[in-house]
DNA sequence: TATGAATGAGCATTCATTCAT
DNA sequence: AATGAATGAATGCTCATTCAT
């Protein structure tokens, strides 16, 4: 029997160095061979568990997402507009890792371009980004109602992505505390509206 | 200065050239190559007005920003608020043009992680813009000093910029009308705070 | 020798493998992956029974040409006369399984060149062939002696190789009919000289 | 104006180097960046004249076949019957380079296999080559009548062909003058039938 | 025996860049 | 100013081979 090796493990750390290597130096920088050294690998290998770049980066998008998710989930005693503010300070660039989630998104959305596939990708995450910040939203104390919720999320998460994207490339400017000030105060009124 | 408009304009026509090809395929469709012949040139002209790729990319970015404004500021019989309005429109991707716009942002982007002369750009065109915004915001009835119209500003780009990243790769998920009911109802109460 | 059979038969399989897909796809489809794949194992196996490509690529060769012997010797009825076209018909590419004979062939023989062993390889081959045409031949009534035979042999073989070069790659152009009758016209007045 | 270039007359230079190396040391030898050595110049020059390296062996296959008429052509004049001779003795491994066709050929339809533009022009060579030996054989005294004429050529042919086959990996074992012999021999009693 | 993970050299190909014309 | 020939480093990828299990 040959060595037993968690396929799906492996790909994770892979996808963590090629995310480490875009959000330090940029899509170009993550080479396949630069990837796999990354990760203390060998070319080889990196083709093992991908079968090309693009299957690489979607499965890096993906992942990055799905850690986003899994960081936001930790804690269950929390309110729902407590949850909801959770989720969406997660796609704030707050520290590095949200930070480096960021840069992963972007470098996708540049390679997205006139790929169906990928394009694909995009909406799809965005779509469950919206569908559980509906969910959460339609929680809350006097939340709305389903069709109102999706209107809702869509107003919520472009306060926050708009946040994000001025600030991703002005760390200095941007601190996490001005990022989620912008955030509330701009959020409330949308939660809260005045009557 | 006899030929140096003439420079310029070949410059715009080659920056145009590689918008359109960034947002058509991707950034990795601008070879230098494809975007001389986009333009209608040989690889060793562009070579001529652009010293390399990154001087290319960053020109074009650049171009592509002020392009915006231009198509903004044809009329000037307008308001503050209309002003504003058009402004933070000009944003939305609601047509091909300033679909590209986005795409090209992007691109960039992806490209400046790790490239400080490519961040320092991006961060300087979004003081620009914010400035922009601020000064107009500034000149509506009842508007905010100084001080608060950057505050105000920012949140006012963030809501065009986060539709702006929802609605980029799903046109059809986000025709213009959806766009720009979502800006002004959320925009609205920053607008004018009920009290 | 108990397991002496088995590793032989085992060797039979994956040649026969490699064979198919050569003569499918062509040398460079014959990867050894592939070549396992198709036997219906995995690479470590197939290097359980073959040193490296080369030992596969020289056994393959061998072992199809002794596959056309194999196939040509079942009926022991026939004159000498009738055998010899037999063997003759033997290298023409009349069906699947000849050409398939004929691709191996040419494989091996564009693999051949700078190769000394594979070469010679490619020599005995050829030597063997002849030493049967020529035992063949010399059997037949009136035959020539033994000096003669070979000088016979080895214009027999030229017809029939002639017409399967031409006819390997033109199946429509050249099907078994017109491959026979070329071959019988023209082998005709070779062992029957006129006077 | 840039330097001016014969295209067509590098594009001869390089397959004659691709075809050295085939002779020389088999398909597996001739890589794009050893062809490009081989004739003096870089990879980058190579795929400037041939789009990759299916085109080049392509060309390379056409090239070293044409060479073969062009060496034919040369003397005028000869009867028809020398002129056929010279056609098919053309066909025989006689020198090194009439040796390095066999090879580029050998080398070519390996690559054929399952490739159906290469098959397709293994089957066009051919063809040409046999309307160029019955027209050949159609102007001999007493010669054939045009439908005879094909299939005489495919006779004739054969025999060279095969001849070349045997001699083409033992060149010790098939001196110039046993190939002539057997070739001479053989095709007798197919262009003067005894009655 | 057989697996398949891992290696790493080598491949065709791309492409920014240089430069003689 | 403009061409396009030529460079050559770098890339993604393939694949024979090795080897721990």
């Amino acid at each position: 029997m040959p060595k037993v090796v968690d396929i799906e493990q492996r790909r994770q750390e892979l996808a963590e160095a090629a995310a480490q290597l875009i959000a330090r130096a940029g899509v170009g920088a993550a080479t396949m061979r630069d990837v796999a050294a990354e990760a203390g690998w060998t070319t080889g290998a990196l083709t093992h568990y991908f079968a090309d770049k693009r299957e690489l980066l979607l499965y890096t998008f993906k992942s990055s997402l799905a850690g986003r998710y899994v960081a936001r989930g930790r804690r269950r005693d929390l309110t729902p507009e407590e949850s909801l503010l959770e989720s969406l300070e997660g796609a704030l660039p707050l520290d590095d890792a949200r930070r480096r989630h960021w840069m992963v998104t972007i470098a996708f959305c540049a390679q997205a371009a006139g790929d169906d596939e990928l394009s694909e990708a995009q909406r799809t995450a965005y779509q469950a980004f919206r569908r559980e910040i509906a969910r959460l939203a339609s929680q809350c104390g006097g939340g709305p109602g389903p069709d109102d919720a999706v209107a809702l999320a869509e107003r919520l998460i472009a306060v926050a992505d708009g946040i994000a994207m001025q600030a991703l490339f002005d760390p200095e400017g941007w601190p996490a505390e001005r990022q989620l000030e912008r955030l509330h105060e701009t959020i409330a009124p949308i939660l809260h509206p005045p009557a």
